[in-house]
DNA sequence: GTCGCATGTCTACAGCCGTAGTCGATGAGT
DNA sequence: ACTCATCGACTACGGCTGTAGACATGCGAC
C-alpha cells in the first residue's frame, strides 16, 4: 500500500483534478461557479462538482471560507507545486528518477517540435548563464 | 467517464505496472517467476501476483502460452510504448500538450542536475545536426 | 411571516484497485 | 494407482473513484 500522507500528500483523482483547475485559475470560486467551468467539459451535474469539492476539503487541498451561506472554495496547494510534485512521480517510476531519460524519450518519440526544441533551447543556455 | 479502450488501450494501475516491468525486464515468465521479482520489494503474496497477471491478460497487456499446465506470460505491449503513453498523457494534462513547459518546470523545480543538463544539451546537439 | 430556491451534507452505488483466500485440476514422485 | 505439491480460476472484501439523488436548512422575495 502506498503511503499515506500527512497534511497536503493526499493523492488528488483525475476528477478531482479538473475541479483544482477551476480554482487554480480564479479563485475563490462558489461551488457553483465551479460547475459553469467544469460542468459542460465534463457533462457533471452540481451534485458531482459538490461531491469533488467536499473531498478534496476531505483531503486538505481546498480550503473554504464562509460567505453567508455558502463557502467559497480556495485551493490550500499550487499548481506549480501540484504540477512539480506529479512530473517528479512521472519521472521517479518511469525514468529512474532521471529526467534526461524523460527528455530522451520524447525526442525519439518526435513528440518535440521545432518551437518546443528552440524553447528548450534558450532555457538551457538562461540556465547556464 | 473516461473512453474505454480498444485492444491495448486499458489502463494499467500502479500494482499491474510493477507486474510489467518485471515482464519488461525479461520474458516470458512463470507467474513464480514475476513473484521472485516483485514479492520482495511490495511484499505481496503469490495469489496477489496472480490476480495482477489475470487482470493484465483481460486487460490485453499481457498475453499467455501454456507450458505444460502452467502459463508463460509476455507483454504485448512494449514499454517504450507505455512510457511514451504515459509520458503524453501528463504533458497534455498538465503542461497544455508543451513539452517546453514540462522542461521549464523541471528546471525551475529544480529536479535537474547538472548532468541532466549535460545530457539534454547533448541530446539536443544530436537533434539539430 | 411564509415559500421557494440555493447550498452544503449525507447517502448511494457501480466499477476499479490492492490484497489475498480457497478450490479444483493436473503433473510428478513413489 | 495414490498422494502431494502446483498452478490457474474463482471468490472476497474493504477502500477509492466517478457520478448522482435526497434532504435539511436557511437567505431572500413578497
Amino acid at each position: 500500500m502506498a503511503k499515506r500522507g500527512e497534511a497536503v500528500g493526499e493523492r488528488i483523482s483525475e476528477a478531482e483534478h479538473a475541479v483544482m483547475e477551476a480554482l487554480w485559475d480564479e479563485r475563490p470560486l462558489t461551488a457553483a461557479d465551479v460547475c459553469d467551468r467544469v460542468c459542460g467539459a465534463r457533462a457533471w451535474s452540481m451534485p458531482t462538482v459538490k461531491t469533488l469539492l467536499s473531498r478534496l476539503v476531505t483531503k486538505g487541498a481546498v480550503r473554504t471560507e464562509a460567505d453567508g451561506r455558502r463557502f467559497l472554495y480556495t485551493p490550500t496547494i499550487e499548481r506549480s507545486d501540484y504540477v512539480g510534485h506529479e512530473s517528479r512521480r512521472l519521472v521517479d517510476r518511469l525514468f529512474g528518477g532521471r529526467p534526461a531519460s524523460l527528455f530522451a524519450q520524447l525526442a525519439e518519440s518526435e513528440a518535440l517540435t521545432e518551437d518546443d526544441l528552440a524553447e528548450i533551447e534558450r532555457l538551457l543556455k538562461e540556465l547556464r548563464s
